[in-house]
DNA sequence: ATCATACTTCGAAAGTTTGCCAAATTACAA
DNA sequence: TTGTAATTTGGCAAACTTTCGAAGTATGAT
């Protein structure tokens, strides 16, 4: 039995729903990727697609889903659209799989 | 720019693909349920079938992307297979979700 | 206005996931 | 050993994801 966090409630179907909405757009190496170099400083769809190798329409596909659940905020300034981690909670979960990782030993 | 967790260091793409399959195995609702009704304490397949209210063949494969991942561990004991969390960190992740939604005010 | 740059949206192909059902496996009991 | 209960595995269809390239949109420069 493992304790629970402080701010856990009885959970609803809905919940599963959202969170497991969170975790499908965190469910893929690439926007990984994209969310760690976003925990650096905002960066525009260009430094993305050189980041992450793939088509610039590929990128920002993978910038929408993040940006749908909540995760990333955009802002256009001139013709570029700048993309920001909308909080650290992101990072934190990172921090939860290093641990997580570093328990399991591998 | 936020700050990065004590325990990060600089990350390898096996490292992202690593966190991008922990991610995918908690991207469904049913595994989520699963996991959480777990974190009260272990349970058999059919409790949890029971629970999510799916075919038992449907759990036990949930049950198995879960277990790949190392997030539960199965112990038979007679007839029955009972399945527990390997470690409390999913939980802890499900705390940083619950913060992050709070945030996002949804 | 026209053009170039930066990005997004659409449509299609290939691959993956989710669910059910039926068949196979495992452990125990009669 | 034959049967029964609990779980896993294999096969399948429907739904979803990932990626690309082409077409579309927005902004700023000429």
């Amino acid at each position: 039995m493992i304790a629970a966090c402080k701010t856990s409630k009885r959970k609803k179907p809905t919940d599963f729903r959202k969170a497991a909405d969170v975790f499908k757009a965190l469910a893929n190496p690439n926007r990984l990727l994209i969310v760690d170099a976003l925990g650096k400083g905002e960066k525009c769809v260009a430094d993305l697609t050189e980041l992450v190798g793939l088509d610039i329409s590929t990128v920002s596909n993978h910038l929408s889903v993040l940006r749908k659940v909540g995760l990333l905020v955009d802002e256009r300034r001139g013709t570029q659209v700048f993309y920001t981690l909308k909080n650290a909670c992101v990072l934190k979960i990172f921090c939860c799989l290093d641990e997580f990782h570093a328990h399991l030993g591998r």
